[in-house]
DNA sequence: TAGATTGTTAATCGATTAACAATC
DNA sequence: TAGATTGTTAATCGATTAACAATC
């Protein structure tokens, strides 16, 4: 089930369907849905919502609509969300710790919420071999082996920002495919991985622009 | 000083230059530079630098290029980050206080960092009264009050999902202006205020999209 | 059947890139 | 002056919206 190139812009609205889908599901009333109810929810155009969900295949009954248990099981798989993901935290600071505790309240609290967060890394030994919410801390040495070792494909990088660079690297060389950098540095990574950035003064920074009246 | 609607892609961008001035402020080697090399460290083409500047105004010098430090003011006073500016965080949990250490840090570090976080809100009666890096955890109660005694222009919402689009409003009748929203829900806020999000798990999503080789 | 809504094509809109005259 | 680089206009590219035939 690979697709041609479809664009990061088509792909960030996918998770937006699937929230509003996943909160349908457990309606009873609501078995179906239709493109101009889904794109209010979700907050687009119908035409789009229609579109974007053609890249993938046929979901819908003209003149019925979407059925919301299949069509969020379909969005589920298009997003390799079927199946668990192991993330590393990288860096145990109170932004990686914050995000170990976030990710794991939503891991355990909802059984369809398959990203996993399994490992912590930092390079202080106080707090190597600590556990947050029941997530190991691991040295910063031992990267490469735990994450071949624990078949992690994703990692969030929560580094001061001289470290972001060498983190990313090393996450790369243990076989990462995708990584969340929130340190506030452009980083670069290899093609084939993937990289994004929540780049929290970055967005701060562009409100700041809206201010004056 | 005024200028027309401009488009949000471009505004994203201008903290990207920013950064790069910033760093190359330092460095007494380098007192100008081209939109070509600006480019290049921002990771945007050249002809899309000088558009996006053009938009502001004229500041560089045909063959020579734009002077770093006069540029970087420039930059700052359009984002309006040339004087304080008062934050608020709604929620100390680990989230909001991570956030809340995490640009206090960058405020008290670096004087041109105008982003300030003054005030943290929550229900907790265990918390308030306290403070977080210096910073008052005040009661949620006492929100409105105290966005407009402290003169407070934007807010960063890390509450649970189901109390964002209260938070939201209640900040909006205090008088922010511009919110940035890390709970994962859509919500709604009136014309002239300014939303972005900051959605951790629409991110991870996304990303795991990517994960399949 | 009549009404509704899909999937898809064509039209529109907006953003990026290329090109180049102006000029430092 | 010759070389470089801006600001800006025109060309291209991509994404969104509108329209509609197909069909449930």
């Amino acid at each position: 089930m690979r697709w041609k190139k479809i664009s990061d812009a088509v792909i960030r609205r996918l998770p937006l369907y699937l929230r509003v889908l996943d909160e349908l599901a457990n309606d009873p009333n609501t078995q179906l849905i239709s493109s101009q109810d889904l794109g209010v929810r979700a907050g687009v155009g119908p035409a789009l919502v229609r579109k974007d969900l053609a890249w993938f295949g046929e979901f819908g009954k003209q003149g019925v609509g979407y059925e919301v248990k299949f069509l969020r099981d379909e969005l589920r798989r298009i997003l390799n969300l079927d199946s668990e993901i192991k993330i590393a935290i990288v860096g145990a600071g109170s932004l990686g710790a914050a995000f170990a505790r976030y990710a794991h309240k939503r891991y355990a609290d909802d059984s369809s919420f398959n990203l996993n967060v399994v490992a912590l890394f930092d390079n202080d030994p106080g707090k190597v071999g600590t556990e947050i919410d029941g997530i190991p801390v691991y040295s910063a040495n031992e990267m490469q082996e735990r994450v071949r070792e624990l078949q992690i494909h994703m990692a969030i990088i929560a580094v001061p920002s001289e470290q972001a660079q060498t983190t990313a690297d090393r996450l790369v060389a243990a076989g990462v495919k995708a990584i969340l950098n929130f340190a506030p540095v452009k980083i670069n990574v290899p093609e084939g991985v993937h990289l994004a950035s929540a780049d929290l003064s970055l967005e701060l920074q562009c409100l700041a622009y809206y201010l004056r009246d």
